[in-house]
DNA sequence: ATCCAGGACATAC
DNA sequence: GTATGTCATGGA
C-alpha cells in the first residue's frame, strides 16, 4: 500500500524547519536518513509497518510537509493514523509562536538571542519510549555521532526484519525482551556502547519484567516520574530528564548537560558557581511549559557559539 | 598521545 | 550537600 499526504501549515502551530529539526540531535530517536531532500523512518503504526519519507515544501515560516509512504499490509485507516502519528512526533499542536512571542523580544533574557538563529527548531517525541530510553541511555557520556551509530546497529543487528512493497529492507527497534537476553561484552563488541551495555540490558529487563512501565511513568506527575526512573542503574537526572522530554513529551523537563551548565552559568548567572541540580530547577521554574524548548534552544546556541556544530 | 563526548556512580568529606 | 576518580569506546 502507497500513498502520499501532505500536511498543510494550518496543521501546523508555528515555524517549523524540518532538516534543523531531524538534525538536532535529540536523544529520542537516532537521526532519520536522508535521500534526496528528504527523510524517512520507519515505524509500527497501528497493525502495519509504514515506512514514510518526509520533505518540507513549505519555507520556514509557512510549513508544508510532503509525506509520501509504503506499508506491508493493506490497513483500513492507515492515513489518519499516520497523521496523528506525525502529529506526535513532530509535534504539531506545540505553539511555537506563542513561545517567540514570550522570549524574543527581551534583549535581556538570553533566550532571544537563540530564536533569531534557530528559528523553527523544534520539539521531536520519540514514537517507541522503550526506543527513547535506550537512546537516552546511550547517550550519556557520548557523543552524538557514536550514541546515533550504537543505536542504529543494535537495531540493525536485533530488530525484527522487515521488507516493504518498495523493494526495500529495514529493521524495527528490537523488543526489550531480545535486549534483555543478550550478554554484556557481546553487545559492547557488536555495537560499541562500551560500559553502558550492561546498563542497556539492566533496564531492558526492567522493562520487559514491567518494572519499568512507560504508561505509568507517562501519569505520574514530572518529579515522581523522574525519581522513579533514577531508580533504574544508569539512568541519572539528565538521562532521566532527556527520556521524560523527548521520549514521554514532558515538556516541563530540562536536561542539564555540559552544555547548557556553561551556557546558563555565565548568561544567567554571571559565572558565579552553580550545581547542575539548581540550573535545572531554574530553568523550570523560569520557563514553566517551555522548559523543554528553552533548554533545545540553549543548547544549540551554546553548541555553535562555543563548540562543534552538530548540523554539518 | 592526550583529551573529549548531550554522565552516572562510588566514595570521601 | 559538594568534590574527585573511574568507567569503555571512538574520533579529533
Amino acid at each position: 500500500m502507497r500513498g502520499r499526504l501532505e500536511v498543510s501549515a494550518e496543521f501546523i502551530s508555528g515555524p517549523f524547519d524540518l532538516a534543523q529539526t531531524i538534525r538536532s540531535g535529540q536523544t529520542a530517536l537516532p537521526e532519520w536518513e536522508q535521500i534526496d531532500g528528504g527523510y524517512f523512518d520507519v515505524e509500527e503504526i497501528g497493525k502495519s509497518v509504514v515506512k514514510y519519507m518526509v520533505r518540507q515544501i513549505g519555507d520556514v515560516e509557512r510549513p508544508v510537509l510532503s509525506v509520501d509512504y509504503v506499508s506491508d499490509i493493506e490497513a483500513e485507516g492507515l492515513r489518519s493514523a499516520l497523521l496523528s502519528h506525525l502529529s506526535k512526533v513532530f509535534r504539531f499542536k506545540d505553539d511555537v509562536g506563542a513561545f517567540y512571542d514570550l522570549y524574543s523580544r527581551a534583549q535581556s533574557d538570553p533566550l532571544s538571542h537563540t530564536i533569531s538563529e534557530l528559528r523553527g527548531l523544534r520539539l521531536m517525541q520519540g514514537p517507541n519510549p522503550y526506543e527513547s530510553l535506550i537512546c537516552s541511555m546511550a547517550s550519556q557520556n557520548n557523543s552524538v555521532v557514536l550514541w546515533n551509530r550504537s543505536v542504529k546497529t543494535m537495531r540493525e543487528l536485533y530488530g525484527q526484519p522487515v521488507a516493504l512493497p518498495d523493494g526495500s529492507a529495514h529493521h524495527l527497534f528490537p523488543s526489550p525482551g531480545t535486549i534483555a537476553t543478550l550478554n554484556e561484552d557481546e553487545l559492547d563488541a557488536k555495537t560499541g556502547m562500551g560500559y553502558r551495555a550492561k546498563y542497556l540490558i539492566a533496564a531492558s529487563k526492567m522493562v520487559a519484567d514491567g518494572d519499568i512501565d512507560f504508561r505509568e511513568l507517562d501519569r505520574l506527575p514530572y518529579e515522581a516520574a523522574k525519581e522513579r526512573l533514577m531508580e533504574v542503574p544508569g539512568i541519572g537526572p539528565k538521562v532521566a530528564d532527556c527520556f521524560l522530554l523527548y521520549g514521554l513529551g514532558k515538556t516541563h523537563a530540562a536536561p542539564v548537560d555540559v552544555w547548557i551548565h556553561r551556557l546558563v552559568t555565565k548568561q544567567y548567572f554571571g559565572g558565579g558557581k552553580v550545581s547542575k541540580k539548581r540550573v535545572g530547577e531554574f530553568l523550570r521554574s523560569r520557563y514553566g511549559e517551555w522548559a523543554g524548548y528553552a533548554q533545545l534552544y540553549l543548547f544549540h546556541y551554546a553548541r555553535r557559539k562555543w563548540g562543534k556544530r552538530v548540523d554539518t
